[in-house]
Formats: C-alpha cells, sequence, structure tokens
DNA sequence: TTGGCTATCCCTCAAAAACAGGATATTTAT
DNA sequence: ATAAATATCCTGTTTTTGAGGGATAGCCAA
C-alpha cells in the first residue's frame, strides 16, 4: 500500500489560520504533497490554470463565490480533480448541494488528524467520503420535513416576512387577495406551522429565507 | 521592549485544525507561551483551576456553552486573564456581545499572521484590541437598529415565534392576553416592525432569537 | 428622591388573519 | 395522454391583530 506517488492537495479557504491549521496537519503525511492555498474562488481558479493538483479541500463558506459554486466550476472545467469540501456547518443542505456540486466529500472542520488523511487518502482512490458526523447528518435526513416551496410560495414567503398583509402582497404581485392567502395556507400548511409567525420562523430554520 | 515575561496564552476552538493553525501562527513567537487548548467551555474551566493563563484565545461559536457565556464565566471567577474573542462572523451583535461579556479584544479568523501577534500584545498591555473589521462593525454600527428587549419581551417573542397566540401566550406565562398584547407591541416598535410575522424576521436577522 | 424603565393590566374598534369549505385553469412530470 | 401539482379565485365564520388610547406598582440608577 506504499503511495507510489504522493497525493498532491490545494487548499482554498479564506482563514489563513485554518489553512495553517491543515497545513500542519498533513505535513508529516508523506503520502501527501502540499501544493499550496488561494485564499478566494478566483485565485484558486488562477492556481488550476498553472499546475493540477489531485484534490482541492475547499471551504463551502467563503466571501464571494462560494465553496459549492467553484466546485461546480472546477469539476466542470477539469474533471478529473477531485474536491473534499469544508465546512464549520453540519446542514443537512449544505452537505447534500456541496455534493450535487460534484464533491466527493465532505468534512467538518472539527475533524481529527487521522480522519482527514483517511478522508483524502480515500478520496485519491476514487471513493467517496463522509465525516460520521456529516453521513449522519444526511441519514438523519429530514426527508419528510424537508420543505419543498414553490417559486410563488417563496414569493410570498419572503413579502410575509418583510411584514406585508395578504392584500398588500395581492396588489404587489397583481393577484387576489384570496390567492395569495392561499399560498399562506400552503406554505403553513407544508412547513406544519400554525400561523403565520411560526411559518417566518421555521422559514428561516429551514434555511428558505435568510438575510 | 523586550519581553522579560512571556504571555502564557491557551486556546479553545472546538476546530482541531483552528487550534493548530493557531499554534503553527504562534510558534515562532517568542513572546509568546502555549500552554495548550480546550475544545469546548468545560475542558477550558476544567484547565482553569490547575493553571493560570494571561489570555485565552477563545472561540465564539461553540457546541454547548458559547465563548460568551464562557468569556462571562471565566472573567467572574479569574479578573485577572484576558480573553481575545475568535470567531468566523463579523456581526456587529456577536462583538458586541463579547465585548460585553468581558473580552479585551475581538479578531476574525481571518486574521493576518502580524495582527493576531499585535492583538495579543496589546491585549496582554491591558489595552483593547479590535481588528480592523471589528472595528469598522462597531463603528458602522447599526446604533439605531440596536435592539434592546427585556427578559419578558424574549420570553414572549420566543413562543410568538413558536406559533403561539396572544392568549396561549398568556396561558403560558400566567398573565393576561393585554400583557403578552403590549410586549408584542413594544417588541414590534423596538425592532420597528409592521406586524408580528415582520418580527420575526427582524428578530433573526437582529439574532434575538435563533433556531 | 425623582425620573425612567419594566411589567402588569385595562379599553375600543376596525382590519386582518385563521379556518373551512370549494372551484377552475394551467403547468409539469410521468 | 393523463395525473399531479400549481396558481388562481370564491364564500363564509371565528379569532386574532393592529392601532389607538391609559393606568399602576416596583425597581434601579442618577
Amino acid at each position: 500500500m506504499a503511495a507510489v506517488q504522493k497525493i498532491k492537495v490545494f487548499i482554498v479557504d479564506d482563514h489563513y489560520m485554518v489553512v495553517e491549521g491543515i497545513r500542519s496537519l498533513l505535513q508529516n503525511e508523506n503520502t501527501i504533497d502540499w501544493l499550496g492555498h488561494a485564499s478566494n474562488a478566483d485565485s484558486c481558479i488562477a492556481f488550476l490554470k498553472q499546475q493540477l493538483p489531485d484534490m482541492i479541500l475547499m471551504d463551502i463558506n467563503m466571501p464571494g463565490k462560494n465553496g459549492i459554486e467553484l466546485c461546480k466550476e472546477v469539476k466542470e472545467k477539469y474533471e478529473s480533480v477531485f474536491v473534499l469540501g469544508l465546512s464549520t456547518f453540519n446542514q443537512q443542505s449544505l452537505i447534500q448541494k456541496m455534493m450535487d456540486a460534484g464533491a466527493s466529500g465532505y468534512v467538518l472542520k472539527n475533524v481529527s488528524q487521522p480522519e482527514l488523511i483517511e478522508a483524502i487518502q480515500s478520496i485519491a482512490l476514487g471513493k467517496e467520503f463522509l465525516s460520521d458526523e456529516a453521513a449522519a447528518i444526511l441519514r438523519t435526513d429530514d426527508a419528510g420535513t424537508a420543505p419543498v416551496i414553490t417559486r410563488r410560495e417563496k414569493e410570498v414567503l419572503e413579502l410575509l416576512a418583510d411584514g406585508l398583509t395578504n392584500n398588500e402582497i395581492a396588489e404587489k404581485l397583481f393577484v387576489s387577495a384570496a390567492t395569495v392567502d392561499s399560498h399562506r395556507k400552503s406554505l403553513i400548511a407544508k412547513l406544519n406551522a400554525k400561523n403565520t409567525p411560526g411559518l417566518i420562523k421555521l422559514a428561516f430554520v429551514h434555511k428558505l429565507i435568510g438575510n
């Protein structure tokens, strides 16, 4: 199982201390070769034009273009490069989006050194790797709870959150108040809320609105 | 300005890679002495019973007891220990809360090595230190928007977010519905909301409730 | 000690939302 | 092509809210 060729990894993370931490976690691992790091998506893309790593460890939460978009872009242009998502957050939706974007794995930033190395080595062999916690979250999945709302419902939801009444929303969307009301009702039903204030809270909890 | 005595620092952060990163950033700095790290508030408290550092670098976002509560506890028990808050997030309310809790400084996790060292050294001299970004945020401050709500209002707010009506909340809190209503109204006034759904959104935006 | 904030309670009236039924086109997906 | 989901509109009744008021007692800080 001796490594004939080192796994060339590149890091994208806007937190220098995290980059340093990863470097430190990997520096004594002789199957892994550290190519460098970028602190944002654009630098990463620029780097890839010069040199191709085997794998990119990619933070999901970055200012500007986030990890999910960057991952998509990388996989489109450089199909052979594996991506391992890194994040502070263990949210089902994030993990799902990252995997959908073409990532081969996902680990939380509280990952241990052995687990990180295991992740990198598995992925280099073409496998998928989810940290135990991430896998658990994907399983525990709120599949049933997963709220799927329509475009129109989302519009109404946002306006409700802004404090508009049915009538005001109706005017804004050029439909009748009854229509708005029925969208509201179906939102309440879908998210299993008791009323509109409760709906707004659940919308935040489920990340349907944010900001 | 040669250091007669090294500054003894201790780290509390649940992300091992961040701990490693900080260690790496500080390891060649001979004015700083690394005492160790804890990955949660309880371990930190346990450590302090044995040895007192000059300063604790403390992550704000941790599972269990968060950095703000931990900071308060530390400052109550060990007044002389300085606390430097660390966070991914540059939110006005977080920074404010951390400083109110007794922290001597706040830096974002994307801090550079020189800035981190400068922060530690300034704080060790008894000064306050805010990273440029953090300071800017405190200034840009939504001073007018800064929502200060009372304990009772927060209780009512949370129950409203859970979808309870005035009457239901009144029963739960053993007060009259009119009382609940007046708390609700003052919340709406304080947060400058248009109605209850809008209030819930703003409560999330201002981090008065979460989850 | 005095003034301000908090928490509590009360009132009215109109507007809005919650609840409970339906109905009918138009997409969308299988 | 057909079924399911979506978007639209309707009519009721009951409950809650929003927007005005105002009042009292306790507590804390200047």
